[in-house]
DNA sequence: ATACCTGCAAAGTCTTTGCCTTAGG
DNA sequence: CCTAAGGCAAAGACTTTGCAGGTAT
């Protein structure tokens, strides 16, 4: 936590409450959030509106430091990255119940690959699952 | 194509023009298409309209003949699912080319694994990979 | 004949922007 | 101070639905 707001700083970040409630709130989620999961969060609605949510997850996926995931029907989920540990997740198509997925990403080594035979730089990835869960079955 | 047809007759579905136009528009395209872009395609939108195309996909996605993909920032993409080729794509995070990627999917026999770990069914997966392209480089 | 499908128009949802004010450094 | 960040309100973009009439089987 305090190495990203460090972080923030070093990227010419201003490190307001309206900052320091959203990465907190995004830190203490085990999951990805979306805009409007913030925006409704207590913490943070009492402090800033969803104009202001919005563009402080722009300027933190600007700086590299938020991940942004894009899952069926539910929107656009955002979650830290923190260290380079990378994560996967697995989808139910029905109620949308996201977990996460402790793997070792098994495609990481292939972006260097993909960069070199295409001209792409700065490469990411994303691995989502889905699936039907027990309940939804 | 032929084939196509056929699958969604024995699913209950009613062979229409618009169902046909969908299905080849889709078919001819290389790349996955939006619902916007199919809405606006001439050989479409002479025979049918927003909703009818909107419902169209969904049915086919029902009946899993149509793999929805979801691309950053430009909303949701659709492609036929023909044969069980499963394809994996490069979007360019600035200008949102679409490449497809000739590479054997390196995640398909994990879905086994985890359907079984995590009591989900009907897996699928979605693969894509993120990067500036040259020209936005 | 009878479900299913379509068109139109409108409502929903989520995302994004403009403009002026506030406050971080 | 100076400029990035925030608030408010409205526009945009994309998705989804209700209902009356049309059409495949």
């Amino acid at each position: 936590m305090e190495e990203l707001i460090k972080c923030c700083k070093e990227q010419g970040l201003r490190i307001t409450k309206g900052l320091k409630a959203i990465m907190n709130a995004l830190d203490e989620a085990k999951l990805p959030l979306s805009l409007q999961e913030l925006e409704v969060n207590p913490q943070i609605a009492e402090i800033c509106d969803r104009a202001t949510v919005f563009r402080t997850l722009q300027r933190l996926e600007g700086i590299g430091l938020l991940r942004r995931l894009n899952f069926s029907h539910s929107g656009a989920k955002f979650s830290l990255n923190t260290g380079d540990a990378h994560k996967e997740y697995l989808i139910c198509r029905l109620c949308g119940e996201v977990k996460e997925l402790k793997m070792s990403c098994p495609v990481h080594q292939l972006e260097e690959k993909l960069s070199e035979e295409n001209g792409y730089s700065a490469m990411t990835h994303e691995l989502t699952f889905y699936g039907l869960c027990r309940k939804c079955n």
